[in-house]
DNA sequence: CAGTATTTATACTGTTGGTATAATATAATG
DNA sequence: CATTATATTATACCAACAGTATAAATACTG
């Protein structure tokens, strides 16, 4: 990405941030980002686009912010959910994501209305996979029910603790409060065996876009907790922790991930003597295959 | 209100449902409903003022058929507030309503802004009520916590369902997934003794209106319910029953309100040995006199 | 009928998003 | 260095929009 068209969605971003996305005209854009407006349609063909590129980037950057926070930590600890879904509305607040969002859900532009649902879906499938992580494998038909409604239910919870207790609320006790009740919830909803949407619904709506950089980085983290998972006492501290973390860092941070490395390490799971299912181990390898794959195919 | 002007708005209503509400222009909306420029700006200082006075009708309608679902039935029968949820789901559907609301809820102009608030904060507090009517009073400090989260789990479930089931999706079986949610929910924090926020919020946030004519009727049902309520099964065919129901009705739909039988009817509730809660009866009384002091006031 | 209020047609202002273009600056290439 | 793409600028332009202004026409009312 250009360096002078990132200066102008940043530049763009303030301004949709003090006086809101359709106050903001054009002209103030260039009068603020000193740009042309020729330059301005060679970045992008609209408004709309503008903006479709300023929700790329900080999608981005919030899962990655948010992925780092489970580095090493028991996936199924559900403090460190807590974590993440309050640094999640740190950065909705700061960006003013959430006015953005619905300001321009009703847009009239369909490409616009279709990229939205998109990260709508994106945090859903996020949510639904960080529960299976934290509860038990038997609630799982139920999760994606429990996902949607813990959206609603923080998401009101927000809106009208802030409404009682101005912009100083706190929103760590409001986020405590939503969880402990989707907690209570995901136990009584699998007790009386209801459920309203199949988890299925996800992948049928979710394009399967494996090579896109932030499906493949979510799946590559799923996958590694899932194995993590699976070590026990014993063996976590061992080898096996580390090489996972190792083969992580080195896909998603290292400039030119050494293959040898990585395909040695992989070796080790598959012959070590851990017990790990082997469906899991199976998609890790497939994983590093279509990572190489797309390198090798892009070079 | 002007035939000619509840003409207009209901072409520019059609107009909204059609192709929403940006994108519909002022010239649309004048041709379609056959009046120049002029006329338009006479009944309306601009389109947003327009918008709020659409909203104001479907409000009452809504409000009035809501209402109407509970006349001569036990307040407490929870398939009775079911029905009412579906209902207004439906009007919702057939207006548009969501859409509506959502795209303009971020727009710049505050009037219309702190309408809509307004509008949700008024469906909130029947939400209250209705809790109120339905559950023991051991559980009131939490039902308000429990009406701002029944809405958001509505409002997902619906969202995910239809994207799920197409528009051919189930509504009730959505409700009644809902509703069963939250029956537990309000057992499970009131056990746990947990409450994120006070009820007093509402009457801090709606301001106290008892004059204008929707919250006058929302007061009335909902004393006569609690009177209602306070009726025992061998009282509850008897007298009292039919006589709360001949005020609620004289006062609501009788064009010329017969002073002295309510009153009359009032004396049976003051004297009588019923076991009504003193206070709920004043709350009548001080109700129908503040109605008939406002007939008087505006003859 | 007279007088008032409403409605209409029309022209106007200022702003918007977006297009078009010719001139200029910057970078890449032989 | 000279030539050739490419990026950028300044500026003019367009159609659509919300809203204002006004003079003429129409309807209503006492």
């Amino acid at each position: 990405m250009n360096d002078r068209k990132q200066h102008v969605i940043e530049m763009a971003h303030q301004l949709f941030i003090d006086k809101g996305f359709q106050a903001t005209s054009i002209q103030d854009i260039l009068d603020y980002s000193g740009i042309s407006k020729g330059t301005f349609y060679n970045y992008f063909s609209s408004k709309n686009e503008l903006l479709i590129a300023l929700f790329k980037l900080i999608y981005k950057k919030m899962e990655k912010n948010r992925n780092e926070l489970l580095i090493g930590q028991n996936p199924s600890n559900i403090d460190i959910f807590i974590k993440q879904i309050e640094l999640q509305l740190k950065t909705n607040r700061t960006n003013k994501l959430i006015s953005l969002f619905e300001e321009v859900f009703f847009s009239n532009d369909p490409e616009l209305k279709q990229f939205i649902k998109q990260g709508q879906l994106r945090t859903l499938r996020w949510l639904f996979q960080r529960f299976t992580d934290i509860f038990d494998d038997s609630k799982k038909p139920y999760l994606l029910d429990c996902a949607i409604m813990f959206m609603g239910i923080l998401q009101q919870n927000l809106k009208y603790h802030e409404l009682a207790h101005g912009s100083n609320h706190s929103v760590h006790q409001v986020v405590r409060y939503s969880v402990e009740r989707i907690v209570r919830m995901v136990d009584e909803v699998a007790k009386s065996g209801d459920q309203l949407v199949q988890p299925e619904l996800l992948e049928n709506l979710l394009p399967d876009c494996r090579n896109t950089d932030q499906a493949f980085q979510q799946e590559l983290y799923h996958t590694v907790l899932v194995l993590k998972k699976a070590l026990n006492h014993r063996e976590a501290q061992t080898k096996y922790m580390e090489l996972l973390e190792f083969i992580q860092d080195e896909l998603l941070h290292s400039k030119n991930p050494r293959k040898f490395l990585i395909e040695s390490a992989l070796l080790s799971f598959k012959t070590g003597q851990a017990a790990f299912a082997k469906k899991d181990v199976q998609k890790l390898d497939q994983l590093v295959e279509s990572f190489f794959h797309q390198i090798e195919e892009l070079g």
